[in-house]
DNA sequence: GATGAATGAGACTTCATTCAT
DNA sequence: GATGAATGAAGTCTCATTCAT
């Protein structure tokens, strides 16, 4: 008894660590991982051993490797998307606040391109559905925000919260997908979305 | 050598015809055996069997084996478009015109929703650009046929037939990529199309 | 500990009928997961949860994942076997007997082959001995059955049993492993037992 | 073309060398290094080095790694069992030179007993088809030689000899499969056989 | 006895693509 | 242009089993 509370002192193993802290641990190495080396260039290996688990042990947390991926970027993205409405100017017009939103969110995206584009690939055609949550908690954080902003525009600010964000997700993918300039394709937004709100 | 000029004489554009005609063989059967077995279950080496011809002489026609989904996709969504767009009522409002567009669109998606997952990936994030000049051929004709049904209602018939298609290409992904129902997808579709065009 | 015997006074036996009850319960859940999706289609957790006991508990009550296939077989067979035996007429020929036997056991293994040539496999290389006393069992119900079979016209019953079993076991190899169909088998099976019984 | 020539006298590639050479040095490759580490500890890499072909095209030549032991065991059995035929003493009682065929293959399987229950647990459950005629090629070897064994004492030699293997076969797995002795299988054999052939 | 979170070994095979002919 | 034998990279995830509680 004694002996096992000397080496629960002398070394704290990996059992006692909670569950969120393991989770934590396995998005935190993940990211390193994906960011540092690429998505396919990083193996579930790899990640288990930067998060001290075992292998088998990563896949109690994610169904999957793309898993992984989501909850990085879900986590990472809310952070994101919060601050960006956070710091919104609310004198600006509703049309130049939500390129300001798009812009950033754009801009998130260009810190690692390759890596964006494998997380597009994942939410057109989705490994496992697990992760499902995480994607419509985050849009659902982004719905509100654009939805505060159209509101004084839009009679139905739902309807043009989803709009908007349906031509951003369209330059989004123009650019990701086709080397479509990232300029071209915010100007073409930024026109789009003045036709939207009138 | 003389003999070949003799060939070439007697059936002039022969081995272009060649060409053409065994590419047409190619596209059939990958479409046959893509739809029976899915993209990821048919192997090249089934193609080119089902082709009639050698392995590698596939890979003279197709550099890879996404090529050979844009260009059966390319080939079947041309024809539909062009059906489609042929058979509006002039009379229906732009609204419904271009509900019933994409509604047809959604619904050849539809018939085989595996593949069509498979080619908005492939859409999103591009194996190789040589095929780019059959999206943009078809982007092309969907564009012109959506500007004409738009015009009589938008400045901008450009811009509006855009972001139309934006939104359909949303409400796309948002039925393939998450199980959102297709008739949901649609409704929202309208809502925003009649907000868009005022 | 006071409380312990009292439990025990009230309700005698308990903890040992708990451990039957519970070993049935996994042999059950274990049959109809094999039967339902076949031997490596099936995981222990799938069968502890089937059982409603802990995954590492199974492993109280069979060693390894094989040894639960054993015990599925032997209580199937070993009812089986019996009332093959019971059911027969005594006033027919020993070959016609020892056919009879054969025919209904190779339609007991007929009812699931797949499994059977687990089973099959499992006993050419056995993954653990735990189990070799069910094996025996089993075997001496049948020797038995057998030996009384073949008593009036062998002059060593016990060899004539082994013999006619070897026999049978041959046939049903040929059957399981390679594709001979089972009316052959059996053809050449009542052929070489005519031969066995002069 | 000069050049390629001196290539070629320098050092003449993998692809001059014919398709049967090459199963040969698979074959041989396998052999070696089944016998030498067992067949679960050798691993296909290590078989097409040493046979120098690339890791993929091994499997042109044998569908799975068992079939890779089909392949070994065949050329092996095949040579052993012309040998013991051809050294029988025809003098020799059946029942003496059936016992002495059968001790020769059992000594046989006794050089590599674990290699051996894995190629009879591979006979039970195949896991592919493709080298049933290596089977069948070998077993009608073996009836061949049975027959002339019997004819001299059996009405149906063919049943005979089919019944003998089958005895044998018996004892066999009896002694791979549960640890019972060589020579108590050998024994009890002999007595099956005596009765066989009266 | 019971539990269930944690482990970690593990190597096969596929199949798109190439390139010598 | 056509062929098809040869290549070889590649790495996830499963799942039986254990053992601290």
């Amino acid at each position: 008894m004694a002996n096992a509370v000397a080496l629960d002192q002398l070394a704290p193993g990996r059992r006692e660590r909670n569950k969120l802290e393991k989770q934590a641990r396995i998005v935190w190495a993940a990211r390193q991982l994906f960011h540092r080396q690429g998505f396919a260039e990083t193996t579930t290996q790899q990640i288990a051993v930067e998060a001290d688990i075992g292998t088998g042990t990563l896949f109690l947390y994610a169904k999957c490797k793309e898993d992984l991926l989501i909850m990085v970027f879900k986590d990472e993205m809310l952070e994101t998307v919060r601050e960006i409405f956070a710091r919104l100017s609310p004198k600006a017009s509703p049309v130049d606040q939500l390129m300001a939103v798009f812009e950033h969110m754009m801009a998130y995206h260009a810190r690692d391109i390759d890596l964006s584009r494998v997380l597009l690939r994942e939410l057109v055609m989705p490994s496992s559905l697990d992760r499902r949550g995480d994607v419509t908690e985050l849009m659902d954080a982004i719905y509100s925000g654009l939805m505060d902003i159209v509101r004084p525009v839009a009679d139905e600010p739902e309807v043009a919260a989803r709009s908007a964000f349906a031509l951003y997700y369209f330059a989004l993918i123009s650019w990701l997908g086709r080397g479509f300039e990232r300029r071209a394709a915010l100007t073409h937004l930024r026109t789009q979305l003045s036709g939207l709100l009138k």
